[in-house]
DNA sequence: TAATAATAAGATAAAATAGTCTTAAATCTG
DNA sequence: CAGATTTAAGACTATTTTATCTTATTATTA
């Protein structure tokens, strides 16, 4: 029962899983099977979502041993909001709100005005960060795409 | 599939018959047929949703003839945000993006900095608004709590 | 007091999301 | 070519969210 400030299960899996091959060579084909070991995702439901990153241009993938999923570009190319809009499609950020229909700025609901604001800046948040700099803080800045095991 | 830059279902008809509420004199019990009808909410959905707004304070109701609910309090005094916590809870301003757990300063997720500032503006803004402002805009500005029926 | 109108609450059903399992297809290695 | 490895794809199951249905309980009114 949430306005959800997370990502669902699929768009953080794929999210998680596109940093986590960003922050390897782009050349090189990352096992499913090891993305899932190391991010803890269930195998299946994650080759699911990764195959809908490869079908939308996202990712390559490679089959056979030696196989697995590589970035399609260089990662300095690929944007947070190219993963979410991918797995996601383009609602997310034309949807009102409260679900209303043909809500906009000629029949607004009350919170119309003030909620575009607030959707433009994740929107240019996720526009503007690439994988790359972000598998950075990965890689170089101790920033993590696991959670703690306790 | 998606981060969800909506309201659940529930929250949705929480606030807008919070709302539809806030636009009747505080006295006045509002049946919540008449709100369900007007609203195009499923009455017994909305009664469960109602019902959580009064154990929460946020709301008092009554039963039998001439019953129904109201706010527990001027509207001016109840915020977006009094609404939204009171059906959701305090998770959605603390969870990680990414559902990692212990996400913070110390061990953040790599979009944590971002998304802090990010959730930030939308707790302001629902902290900011209260129930009154928004039915001012609804009885007096033309914008709307229902879909419009084409 | 009896009938009616309204919320409260619990059981059940339907739909959406998340996750699992099985089989097929592609590719590598010996 | 045979066997092993890995993604692709579809069927199936489980969980959560949303919605409905039924039965109380409370209050009004005549």
């Amino acid at each position: 029962w949430n306005i959800k400030m997370t990502f669902s299960k699929a768009c953080n899996y794929g999210v998680r899983a596109a940093l986590y091959v960003a922050t390897r060579n782009q050349q090189e084909f990352v096992s499913i099977k090891e993305i899932s070991e190391k991010l803890n995702i269930s195998f299946h439901f994650l080759t699911k979502i990764l195959q809908t990153l490869t079908q939308n241009g996202i990712m390559t993938s490679f089959r056979g041993p030696k196989g697995g999923v590589a970035l399609a570009k260089p990662a300095i190319e690929i944007s947070l909001l190219d993963v979410v809009q991918a797995i996601d499609g383009e609602s997310l950020f034309t949807e009102c709100v409260l679900g209303l229909n043909n809500c906009g700025d000629d029949q607004p609901c009350p919170l119309h005005n003030q909620w575009t604001g607030i959707r433009q800046n994740i929107h240019d948040l996720f526009e503007s960060t690439s994988l790359h700099q972000v598998a950075l803080d990965v890689t170089q800045n101790g920033f993590r795409l696991t959670n703690l095991m306790l």
